[in-house]
DNA sequence: CAGGAATAATTTCTGGACGGAACTTAAATT
DNA sequence: AATTTAAGTTCCGTCCAGAAATTATTCCTG
């Protein structure tokens, strides 16, 4: 009985009750917890948390240990309780044009492994097989998360710029040929939701993520949940005007945010061909042209989240993506922007500026993979109860 | 037992179950339906139901009635259930800053008596005298619901504009003034919350509600549920640039939307001082001055509702208010500003024109008393438990 | 017109999940 | 040793799902 065969990591997710998902969870996202938190905070008896983290603890899900700050009061200590993220692994996939990106994380989203290769060709079929043969490589995955730039609808690529696709259905196509349970969603939207449920805006009830980088994307929570488009269009804000005259846009119009800010914009309009990194150096050397394109850039930036913000108005505003120099370069522009665009009290905007990694794509397919997994959505390609679609609650919607 | 005493209208609100208040709202929203068709929807079980419904048609909350259509095949005919309006009347009460506008509605919101008057103060006891003033005038009411045009936190006016006031606890003045449960909001989230649980949007998950008035308005529902900003603020977009030379607008800027669209803006780019009503004549009679304006007014709103589409990517967008004249006389330019700035395929737009009365604003009043009744959150003015806060499972979070 | 067939609704039973109360055990501080 | 806080346990009542039988009401067919 107490030498359990569960010590090594099963790649079999475990049958949860509904109770035990929240449970794992809260402790997922909101860290390490005594019972006697959680079931303060999910508003569970003593009794079924006892039962629940029992199922938890020997399925390995949970371990107790010990707590972060020994909660300065008398009596018995809490046991704290961990997720051990090393029950399971997911595999994460970031496909662009060129690459395919791949990192393997535990259940706690901690990367454990990271690779990219070149990607053989821009035929579904091969993409996928090409994806299996990376899953491969990696034994004992419990699920298979894939991001990608294109609009992604319940898993099916129903358009993809780079790759040419259209109506792909992926997520089936990548199940089918690794026999794991997988999720597909756009870049920008699982990044989003990697950053909701294990980065700095872990749990929140609102948030906007802001990505920079070769373009603009934008990521909504709202209401706890993510802003996903009827017709899976994510959130796009990138044609709002800026109001100063600017460079042409490929929409037509000049002057939108996404032309002072798509970085092969920036640098076209740069005398020779400066790679961005060239182009920074330059800006640091204090070479007027290069400022003046990163200044509009950065008030350009800082107009966008002032819009955003004015929208829905979160309680945080994350800005990441590996154009992030650019906020190092230009931020008094980019809080000018801000400044001259949101409409309320400035101190209502908490701006957190988070530093990013090319391999944070990859990640957050992984945490696609997870939500996936945790939330039970992963079991088939069932999409047929989607839409209930009663009115909720307003604010005390909870549950 | 078959004669019961719940004929007339009780004023104070059954102690109804979760379940119970699933399936009022249910019935409330999707009109007619039978017991089958609700457990299937709700997923409950047949035994649940039956349970359930006799509860609620015992209270005289539901009661049966015809089907609207036949059901065309074979075996025993549904019995229908309806709500039965007449079992409580609400108060709304909508305040601008020289009149105060009440509408009593049943349960069904269904308008049953409209009255105004001037308002004789804007200090605020004086105000919610006033509201107790004419609140008593209907007895029998269940529950207030105010809405007016400031920023509202959990019942707190924190800022009105033109009634000048700061951090007014309203809802517990009036609640303590009536003796009866309240409920308050700004008027445009009303408004939104009425068109998603009684208009055209009843029930769909996600929609944009567009006001055209003195000024512009835009509700959002993401996810089945209103969007509040975490500080109150309602999402606004009216200072969005239309990218044409426009007219100065009060934030120092020329050419966002509002200064497009603001009566007093537009009325005040023509010659003489013509009245709203006048100048749209005017446009009719082919004056081109007035012509000009009411066509960039009309283009303003198409890049509003055009860049309202591209944020959320919603079911539809209602467009309403007491403006709307201005679409009819320039739709074809709404249309070309739509078409400038909605990024995506035009036939997933959906447009719902919906006509309007100024009574539209007290009925949303009422709205927010029944929703706030259904929902139970009107109780006492407890607002501790908003944020348990975890993420939901994105879209197949509805329960 | 009587007797299926079909569909709707109710009822009864069983079993599981949960909450609340009250008690016990455990582990720390004072 | 007393106090304090965390956690587990037991008991009981409630709510709900699922299965199966029953009743109700219609259409269809011969």
């Amino acid at each position: 009985m107490s030498s359990e065969p569960g010590d090594r990591a099963t790649s079999s997710w475990p049958d949860l009750s509904e109770v035990a998902r929240d449970v794992l969870l809260e402790v997922l996202i909101h860290g390490p917890l005594s019972r006697a938190e959680i079931a303060h905070r999910l508003r569970l008896s003593r009794p079924t948390l006892t039962r629940v983290t029992r199922v938890l603890v020997r399925g390995g899900l949970l371990v107790e240990g010990a707590a972060a700050k020994p909660r300065s009061s008398a009596g018995r200590p809490a046991e704290m309780l961990h997720v051990r993220g090393a029950a399971h692994h997911f595999l994460g996939v970031k496909l662009t044009a060129e690459r395919l990106f791949a990192t393997v994380t535990d259940l706690t989203a901690t990367p454990v492994e990271t690779t990219d290769e070149a990607l053989r060709s821009h035929e579904p079929d091969q993409v996928v097989a090409q994806i299996a043969e990376v899953a491969a490589t990696f034994p004992g995955i419990t699920g298979i998360g894939v991001a990608l730039g294109g609009i992604v609808l319940d898993g099916l690529v129903a358009r993809h710029e780079f790759l040419h696709w259209t109506d792909v259905p992926l997520k089936a196509a990548v199940s089918r040929a690794t026999g794991l349970p997988t999720a597909v969603d756009n870049d920008v939207q699982a990044l989003t939701t990697a950053q909701h449920w294990f980065g700095p805006g872990a749990g929140l009830r609102s948030m906007a993520v802001i990505t920079v980088g070769a373009g603009v994307g934008t990521g909504l929570i709202v209401n706890g949940a993510l802003v996903e488009g009827s017709h899976g269009l994510p959130p796009h804000f990138s044609h709002t005007l800026v109001g100063r005259d600017g460079p042409q846009c490929g929409c037509g119009r000049r002057g939108c945010i996404s032309s002072f800010l798509m970085t092969h914009v920036m640098l076209r309009r740069l005398s020779g061909h400066p790679t961005y990194a060239e182009a920074l150096d330059r800006v640091r050397a204090g070479d007027p042209q290069a400022r003046q394109v990163f200044d509009e850039a950065g008030y350009a930036l800082g107009v966008l989240i002032g819009t955003v913000a004015n929208v829905t108005d979160p309680q945080k505003v994350l800005l990441t993506g590996d154009g992030l120099p650019l906020y190092e370069i230009a931020s008094r522009h980019v809080h000018d922007g801000i400044g001259d665009t949101y409409e309320d009290d400035p101190d209502l905007l908490e701006l957190d500026v988070q530093p990013f990694d090319f391999s944070e794509w990859a990640r957050s397919g992984a945490v696609l993979a997870i939500k996936a997994t945790i939330t039970g959505d992963i079991v088939e390609g069932r999409t047929d109860q989607v839409g209930t679609s009663r009115p909720t609650a307003g604010r005390s919607a909870g549950r």
